[in-house]
Order: C-alpha cells, then structure tokens, then sequence
DNA sequence: GCCCAGGAGAAGG
DNA sequence: CCTTCTCATGGG
C-alpha cells in the first residue's frame, strides 16, 4: 500500500493525545483512530514497539503539508517534558500521568467552531454538537472504509443559516454565536483563517481579534490559539484549572490575572502544554 | 428538583 | 474597572 506512511514518534499516548478535551472528532476504534478534518479522512496507529506513528490514507504532500504539523513533530517533548517537569512537584506528577499527550496544531475555523460550541458544555455534547453540525451543513462528505464522514462545514457554508435552521442540532443559546461569527469571519477573512495570516499578531493582538467575534471570550480565545495557532504560551482557564489552580498553587477562584501570571512565570514559553497535561490528570485521576 | 459542564455577554455597581 | 445574572441542553 503507497498510502500508508510510517513516522518516528517517541513516548506517544493516542488515548491521551486523542480524547483529552483538545480534539472532538477523533473515532477509537480497535487498534487505530480516525478523524475528518482539513476536509480529509486519515486513520492512525502508533506502535510502541518500534515507535513509530503510522497514518493511513494520505499521501506525501498531505503528510508534509498537514499531517507532520497537525501532530506538532517540530516540537521535541522529550526536552518539554524534562524542562517543564523540573518546575514542581505538581507539574511533574501530573505529566508523569499521561506523558504520551501532545498538542495537536488544528485547522483553525475547526477550533473555533469547536470550542465556541464547548463554553458551559460537557465534552460529550461537544462532540455530538459538532457531528450533527456538519452531518446537516457540510457541502461535502468523504467516503472511508464503508462510512460517510462529513468535514467541518466552513464560514461559508454556515454565513447563512438562520438560528430556526440551526435549532435541530440543539446548540442551545450558543447558535447565535455560530451564524454572528461566520459572517464576520467571511468579510474578514475570505479566504479562510490561516496561522499565516495572523502571524505578525503579538498573543495580545491575536487574543483582542479573536475575543471581537461573538462567542469567543478569553478562555475560548487562549484554547483557540493554544490548538490551531501554536502559541503554545496561552494558558486557558476553564472550570477545572480553576480548581487545579486553588488546590496546587493556592490560587483563589476568581485569580485569573494571577494565574496567568503564574504560568508565565513559571512554565514559559509552554505555559500551554503545562495546561493541558494539568487538565487531562485531574479530569482523569480521582485522587488528584 | 438540584448541580455541573473546557464561559460569554449584558447589566449594574 | 469589577461582580453578578442569564443564557440552552443533557447527564449525574
């Protein structure tokens, strides 16, 4: 098979990586994931013997072009890992829990479609919100191995819709958001939002452009930056950093300037990632 | 019935 | 600037 390539990937975890709230779309299946998304359907595997991650149905411009982004194989984890292991004994134990999750650079309208939806929602309902939005709007659909996926419906296929049209996909409120910022998103950025595009934006200036599209406050804005445009510094606060914030570092609650502050300090330029190892073991550690 | 979920926007101080 | 209230929906 010629669309099968094979990539040296060390220490990876697919069920952390996968499934740890960054990603809504990936499928587990016996021994492989699938996911839809750059409009394209690719099946993973990783095999811990010979470290190596193997992406099915694809071919050498997408594995150059998307994929060796997509699964952030510039970053060397090894080093980010020890680095950021060194800082305390929270961080540490908590990356000792899953040290096989890495951060994955996504298609940016996908993650900010994605995580509009995911404000005051649960993880499941995300999921089955952003299925239903695109099996209903999508123009497209891609058949792979017997089932029909449908890629993430873009600006342009949502600019349209009225909030009666979204009602069956039961958004709730968040609906309004949806069809507000595709319209802009259309008249700012025609031609699709790229990484490219907003690269001469400090994370101040790309956090204000993002937080004036309806829907998108800061913590929707530093998730957005933090998955899709590499600015692995944001440090997103939701409700469980809030509480990992109060309960390792004494934070109080409401805190967030102090803990920003916090992660700069302490874990840049990978405040994010320190994040997301922090999220995914209190999500899934009872005794944390 | 209550509370919570990867919060944002609006209103009021 | 800050705090509090409301917003759909579904699961525990």
């Amino acid at each position: 098979m010629n669309n099968i390539f094979e990539i040296k990937l060390k220490n990876f975890d697919m069920d952390a990586t996968f499934e740890c709230g960054q990603a809504f779309r990936w499928v587990k299946n016996e021994n492989s994931y699938i996911n839809c998304a750059f409009n394209r359907v690719i099946e993973v595997e990783y095999n811990k013997n010979n470290e190596r991650l193997k992406i099915i149905n694809s071919n050498k411009e997408d594995i150059s072009n998307i994929w060796s982004d997509y699964f952030d194989l510039e970053n060397n984890y090894e080093e980010i890992i020890s680095y950021l292991s060194s800082k305390d004994p929270h961080i540490k134990k908590a990356i000792s829990f899953a040290s096989g999750l890495r951060i994955l650079n996504q298609d940016p309208w996908e993650t900010i479609l994605s995580f509009i939806i995911s404000q005051n929602n649960n993880i499941l309902r995300i999921k089955n919100n952003i299925e239903d939005l695109s099996k209903n709007f999508s123009f497209n659909k891609i058949e792979y191995k017997g089932k029909t996926f449908y890629p993430i419906p873009s600006p342009n296929e949502l600019r349209d819709l009225t909030i009666e049209d979204l009602k069956p996909i039961k958004l709730g409120y968040r609906d309004k958001y949806i069809i507000e910022t595709s319209k802009r998103m259309c008249e700012l950025f025609p031609n699709g939002i790229t990484r490219e595009e907003v690269s001469d934006l400090s994370n101040a200036e790309l956090e204000k452009l993002l937080t004036s599209f309806s829907g998108i406050g800061p913590k929707v804005a530093n998730c957005i930056m933090l998955f899709s445009f590499k600015r692995f510094d944001s440090f997103p606060i939701d409700t469980w950093v809030k509480k990992l914030m109060n309960h390792f570092y004494g934070f109080s609650k409401n805190d967030l300037k102090g803990m920003t502050q916090f992660a700069n300090d302490n874990f840049y330029p990978y405040g994010g990632i320190a994040q997301q190892y922090l999220f995914h073991y209190v999500r899934n550690n009872q005794s944390w």
